[in-house]
DNA sequence: GTTCATTTGCAACAGAGTTGCACACCATTT
DNA sequence: AAATGGTGTGCAACTCTGTTGCAAATGAAC
């Protein structure tokens, strides 16, 4: 519980008990959460539109990043220590087809692509579907 | 034009003007599009809800695929001739920061990824965010 | 405990995408 | 060429997702 407001202090947020609800249902479950999710499990408690400032903060703060598949929009934590200058956001995003869950893989690497002349890459994202242990 | 109608046919669908004028304008643009581009362009001419009808009923015959960053939900010809069964789909996509174009790098594969284990991959997806040639 | 800035809830709104239904159109048959 | 049947389109209404403005509530600092 400490262990939230830490969080949440070292990214310069006041701590409430909708920021500490979120960010502990993103600890808990570990895999990536669309709004809808968190509405489903914190729907009663707080209001739709406080759920939605609360993503939008924490994206701002670098406590989560947008994680995107072809059904939409989720958000992830954050593995190192992101902030709101600095977002590390090179990740590997894995969609199970059966189960629907998206997971970072977080310490794999993305290989060097090369890329043609004029491109210049700042960021990579790459989102493998397929099947995940747990229904295989 | 009669191109498009060997398109179209080659994929079981019934030639119309709407579907004739979706298919050239991805043709002639060659980037990704979102619903409301097409709609900027066809807009006068077609209903909203036909211009979704028709990029649903395109997917689902293997004609375009859907491109994903973190803006939304655009679309994209499919470059090899997939079909209602089999989608071709290792894909990367490069979005320019700077003027908002998302292309498809055809010509590029993506090099393997060291799954851990259990997981079954089937499809990759690479969105490279950053510059592109016509904005450096 | 008071204070002030920040956060929340509510209501209203905006945009994206969907559904049902009647009419129009395409391709096929005669 | 006209009739036919199945498919596609337009319209209206609706749902779902996300946003904005404002007043009341709350957190942190004094």
């Amino acid at each position: 519980m400490d262990q939230l407001r830490e969080t949440l202090k070292g990214h310069h947020l006041r701590t409430t008990t909708c920021r500490e609800d979120v960010l502990s249902t993103f600890i808990n479950k570990k895999n990536a959460l669309s709004h809808g999710d968190l509405e489903g499990v914190l729907g009663e408690n707080y209001d739709r539109v406080t759920i939605y400032r609360t993503l939008k903060t924490f994206l701002e703060k670098g406590i989560i990043h947008k994680v995107l598949d072809d059904e939409g929009l989720r958000y992830a934590l954050c593995s190192q220590n992101c902030s709101e200058e600095k977002h590390h956001h090179d990740h590997i995003h894995f969609k199970c087809n059966e189960c629907g869950e998206t997971n970072c893989l977080e310490n794999l690497h993305i290989p060097a692509v090369q890329l043609p002349k004029g491109y210049q890459p700042e960021n990579f994202n790459l989102l493998i579907q397929g099947i995940c242990p747990n229904c295989k």
